[in-house]
DNA sequence: CCGAGATGAGTAATCGATTTCACGCAAGTT
DNA sequence: AACTTGCGTGAAATCGATTACTCATCTCGG
């Protein structure tokens, strides 16, 4: 049973050969307009779609992006992976998902799988500022964009918020709401968001001549349960802080529900400000100040990128760093 | 400049043919150990990967299920979207995501690619219960599961939550908390879910023995704005509801803001429930009652109905019905 | 000791499109 | 008229793996 029309069953319908098809189909060659002609009644009559698969082979390339991140599950992520969508979309190509869930492991597998499907670029949130290996894909000549972290060891396009700069924003306003013992959580610091989230932090307390106190900077696992650790370790201290930065959204969930079950009420005993928008930011309460990013925009600045070293750009590799801005909300205006 | 070792490379370095070292690395025949063993070494020292295009084009099939949603910006779909990728890669898998936009066009767009792709198999949350064409797929052998919504036209393995028992759950809650004046918002009816949370909220008023008063249904777009005009339309009436279903995530959340906006105080004033979970539901005031769908778990059901067929089920298609929970917290509890 | 059957491995066909190469024919040049 | 030049087209090679087929060798029963 013949399933799937063929190009030979075109250039036979046609009366040509299916060189002649390829070339009407491709439109690079010129083909006389008869023929072109009947090729295209050929097509149409035989409902004929190229198979997909044997042009890849044939061309040694597909159509076809990796987009590796961290969770998908992390509504940070997702308004990211629409960028990158509507940027590949745009482009021509598809997106194949990969979860790493942080893991090493997963994402190095993906990454190899990146190379035996041949597939055209790949986009990534390293799971790993200094251990994430894209050697088989660079090796290949697979074009890489790193997205919302750095990476160390290859030197590729990148796409990342302004992270001191957020933070900056976030320290200064608890500043100036009247704060002066104010505390930081943020992530691990082997990736460079949590580092520069905590620099942006100690750089706004030295400008404003206020000292740093390592005592009140908690290094979690940027995940709600850290947030809640986090919280509650600062909670114990003899002198608890008056306001709070927490360097990404799950923390800041995480540290929200230790305030509550404490019965540390926000603002009024404490101001916090949140890094990354979280959905329903208008419902809850109070209403969360945070840093947002602009994270569709980085996953679409990431798809240009990318789809521009498939265009053929081979200039030096370019980052991109992207604003951030604060969102003022209830929980850092003192009531 | 030659950058991928063939299956020929390998072979000459065994000194085998290439059909041996491709019946050692399928390990379907038998071969004798010692050549066997030459056949690894020198995978190994090559560092030898099979080109997975060439082979999916000899098998005339891929490793790669194509998954059509509505909005990957939607966090109902992100759990749904993670147990997808679970099954696809306990199955050994990969999952291309496409995002269809509730625009019929793009989801027949991208039901081509699947097939120019010869993908092994489809998931889709259609975007019409009555448009939706699977054909092209169908035609070819592609298995398909619909989930989330059910399809009219063709007849194939679906994942749905129990939507009439969710709105009977949620309509006698509100019931039992003392309203006699519910109103429901829902969605577009070409939609399966819309049409049957809005048949259990009826069928929950019935069984209580209140009259359904038609003028309390507002049949909106199932997105934000929708939800809000819903509740506006809702609150201009001359009788106003004491009680509220909104049948989706998105319009609660407008349903609330306009409640918000015309200083209608849940659940002083009223009561509502709304369908779906929402992230960070713990940090909404008031926090919010909610028909839970176990959304991760519809997800992975379709997976694995997707992965039995591929195994090689031929049975009938096949419905998994998930029961939803509610979840009962402050927004549906008289203070 | 011979022939049937099993086994293992190589040769070559195959998947379906793209692309190189060569050929035939028409137009342009001297 | 002979000779280049160029264009359009088809035949065949190619991409890299899988697999049907073939053949040589080995085993075992009669």
């Amino acid at each position: 049973m013949r399933l799937l029309t063929t190009i030979y069953d075109v250039a036979t319908r046609a009366g040509v050969s299916a060189a002649t098809v390829s070339r009407v189909l491709n439109g690079s060659d010129s083909v006389a307009p008869d023929l072109a002609r009947r090729v295209r009644d050929a097509v149409a009559e035989l409902d004929y779609r190229p198979n997909g698969v044997a042009r890849n082979l044939r061309r040694r390339a597909t159509r076809v992006w990796g987009l590796i991140i961290s969770d998908i599950g992390n509504p940070f992520f997702t308004a990211l992976v629409r960028g990158v969508e509507d940027a590949a979309h745009e482009a021509g190509y598809s997106l194949v998902l990969c979860n790493s869930d942080e893991i090493l492991e997963k994402e190095q597998s993906y990454i190899q799988v990146a190379v035996d499907e041949q597939m055209a670029g790949v986009i990534l949130t390293p799971s790993s500022e200094a251990d994430s290996d894209l050697t088989p894909l660079l090796e290949r000549g697979i074009p890489v964009v790193a997205v919302d972290r750095r990476l160390d060891r290859h030197d590729v396009d990148t796409v990342v918020g302004d992270n001191v700069r957020g933070a900056l924003l976030a320290t200064q306003h608890l500043i100036a709401s009247g704060c002066r013992r104010i505390a930081c959580i943020t992530g691990p610091t082997k990736t460079t968001t949590a580092q520069e989230r905590l620099h942006g932090y100690r750089q706004a307390l030295t400008r404003e001549g206020i000292d740093v106190d390592e005592g009140l900077v908690m290094i979690e696992n940027f995940k709600e349960d850290g947030g809640y650790a986090g919280a509650t370790g600062l909670l114990d201290l003899d002198e608890r802080p008056d306001g709070l930065f927490v360097a990404n959204n799950l923390m800041t969930v995480g540290a929200l529900e230790a305030l509550v079950d404490r019965g540390v009420e926000v603002p009024r005993d404490l101001l916090i400000v949140g890094f990354d928008d979280i959905p329903w930011a208008k419902l809850t309460r109070p209403r969360l100040t945070t840093v947002d990013q602009p994270t569709y925009q980085m996953g679409k600045d990431a798809g240009t990128l990318l789809a521009g070293r498939l265009g053929g750009n081979t200039g030096p590799a370019r980052t991109i760093m992207l604003s951030p801005t604060l969102q003022v909300r209830e929980s850092s205006v003192r009531s």
